[in-house]
DNA sequence: AGTGCAGTTGACTTT
DNA sequence: TAAAGTCAACTGCAC
């Protein structure tokens, strides 16, 4: 067995993934104390190629990388970006160093991911390479129990977030390997990366925020009072944990204004934003701890309600009618269309979307998944799927909730400003009729007719997700469900309700546990 | 002034 | 992050 000295710097590979920033950066902060540093992100094109990837995730993807590489550029070094398979870039770099030391974060990803850090983990392990990963967010690797989840949480944010490292010595990149440096020439000139998302941070914190609360809901103030750090906190562009403490500071200016300077409203929208960023965690936990999530229903007691196979005929129809924005319910198709504009739309209408490819067009979310999956330049799994899964009524520990379109039209469109803008078809009709034209006593030409009766529709949906609900084998197995996975932060709860006099006695509806859900 | 009543509101339950 | 239905309290108004 060969010594090495303890003189000997050893090379310190920082393996960058979804966490394309220098900020707030263990694994870089780790690397640096340790030896001379190497930065590594590896263009997969396997990775490109699953189902639930597209070339919006890595336009985006390649902006943050180009904007990684100004950085270590600036800092006297270079970003190498080969393109290849993990392994056999970990092989090329064992044979030119001879060893190093590897460091990254913990990524919880698609099937693709988890199995491919299973080979590096082997392949480390055969070679002799230790690979240190740091927990990212509020994500706990072998989580034993959900009890203390939220606490878990707390105490990751209540750290100060990393800064560059002091002192960082940089690996000389051998000759042989300079075609794997960064061509910044060659990357898309997408104005985007960690610096962008510091700006949206700020903006929203002390102005596009302030009425995040009331104007989340409707997509046509959503776009611009939502953070819109989605896509950075997908490709780690930025930490919850850095956007956790800018949220403290500036809850802490505002608290210093006296309360009748304070812009109305700020304070409660901060509050609601910093509890996404808890919820954040908490869906992508729920991956991490069952990477099937992607693929099954966490409640098996719900396989089979929908096709799960491949999609018949109608089945078919139905779904490139919803992706392509053409179901004949306007509001739908104009959310669709925008999303698939864009690659954004805010949560209220994603969940519209969801809900009525599951519940009226009783579409298996895999299906309906994958196509939000590719147009979310935001796509982070462990969200998407639990998400997908939720708005599917296949959870077990979820409310049932079935939107009406119609009246997701009227109440966030009620001019129907935004249907017109994305379903230009119907710009001529008038607000009254607008949501609902197939009413109309000419219709409208060049728009479909509703691809399903709303009514019927929804009644086939609601008999058949309540009555496998209520089967008692599916009542029983939610509990498991709820073990494992359900939400124990109290602050996310309705809280109790007073006792109404006159009223006759409160039903207990489920279990006191159950009520902790939401 | 007090009563009856249709319509509204809000809390709560069911699906 | 739902929607629809139920029930009781409340409101405005006519007598």
């Amino acid at each position: 067995m060969a010594v090495v000295s303890a003189q000997t710097p050893v090379l310190q590979v920082v393996w960058f993934k979804r966490d394309l920033r220098w900020l707030d950066h263990a694994p870089l902060v780790n690397a640096a104390a340790s030896g001379p540093v190497l930065m590594l992100w590896i263009d997969e094109p396997q990775m490109w190629a699953q189902a639930d990837a597209s070339q919006r995730h890595r336009d985006f993807a390649l902006g943050c990388v180009a904007s990684l590489a100004a950085w270590v550029a600036e800092q006297g070094s270079h970003l190498c970006t080969p393109c290849g398979d993990a392994i056999d870039v970990l092989a090329d770099l064992k044979a030119v160093f001879g060893s190093f030391v590897m460091h990254s974060f913990e990524e919880t990803g698609n099937a693709w991911s988890y199995e491919r850090d299973l080979v590096v983990a082997s392949w480390c392990r055969a070679n002799r390479i230790i690979w240190h990963e740091s927990p990212c967010n509020g994500v706990v690797r072998r989580l034993s129990s959900r009890d203390r989840w939220s606490q878990h949480w707390a105490n990751r944010m209540s750290h100060a977030p990393l800064g560059v490292p002091l002192a960082l010595l940089w690996a000389a990149i051998p000759k042989n390997l300079s075609h794997w440096v960064c061509n910044r020439q060659t990357q898309p000139q997408t104005a985007t990366g960690a610096t962008e998302a510091h700006a949206l941070l700020d903006s929203f914190l002390m102005v596009r925020g302030q009425n995040y609360r009331a104007e989340m809901s409707s997509p046509l103030t959503a776009a611009d009072s939502c953070s819109r750090l989605s896509p950075h906190l997908a490709w780690g562009t930025i930490s919850v944990r850095e956007c956790v403490h800018a949220v403290w500071v500036r809850r802490t200016a505002l608290l210093k204004q006296p309360a009748e300077q304070r812009p109305a409203g700020f304070l409660e929208s901060i509050k609601s934003f910093e509890s996404r960023l808890h919820w954040h965690c908490h869906f992508i936990q729920k991956l991490e701890s069952e990477p099937e999530i992607e693929w099954r229903n966490v409640h098996r007691g719900f396989d089979g309600i929908r096709n799960e196979g491949d999609p018949c005929e109608t089945e078919a129809q139905l779904l490139a009618a919803w992706c392509a924005g053409q179901t004949g319910y306007p509001f739908v198709d104009a959310c669709m269309r925008s999303l698939n504009a864009t690659g954004w739309i805010n949560f209220r209408m994603r969940a519209m979307l969801m809900s009525f490819a599951s519940y009226q067009l009783w579409l298996h979310w895999r299906q309906s998944g994958l196509h939000l999956a590719r147009q979310f330049i935001d796509y982070e799994p462990g969200i998407h799927w639990s998400q997908c899964q939720m708005q599917s009524g296949v959870t077990g520990i979820n409310t049932v909730r079935i939107y009406n379109p119609i009246k997701q039209g009227i109440d966030q469109d009620p001019h129907g400003s935004f249907v017109r803008q994305w379903v230009p078809e119907l710009a001529y009709l008038t607000n009254e009729t607008i949501h609902t034209p197939w009413l109309c006593e000419v219709l409208p030409p060049n728009y479909p007719m509703p691809v399903v009766d709303l009514k019927l529709a929804t009644q086939a949906a609601k008999d058949a997700i309540y009555t496998q609900k209520a089967k008692p084998k599916v009542k029983a197995d939610a509990q498991a469900v709820y073990e494992k996975h359900g939400s124990r932060n109290p602050s996310r709860d309705r809280p109790a309700k007073a006792i109404r006099p006159k009223t006759r006695a409160a039903p207990q509806t489920g279990s006191a546990q159950m009520s902790l859900l939401f």
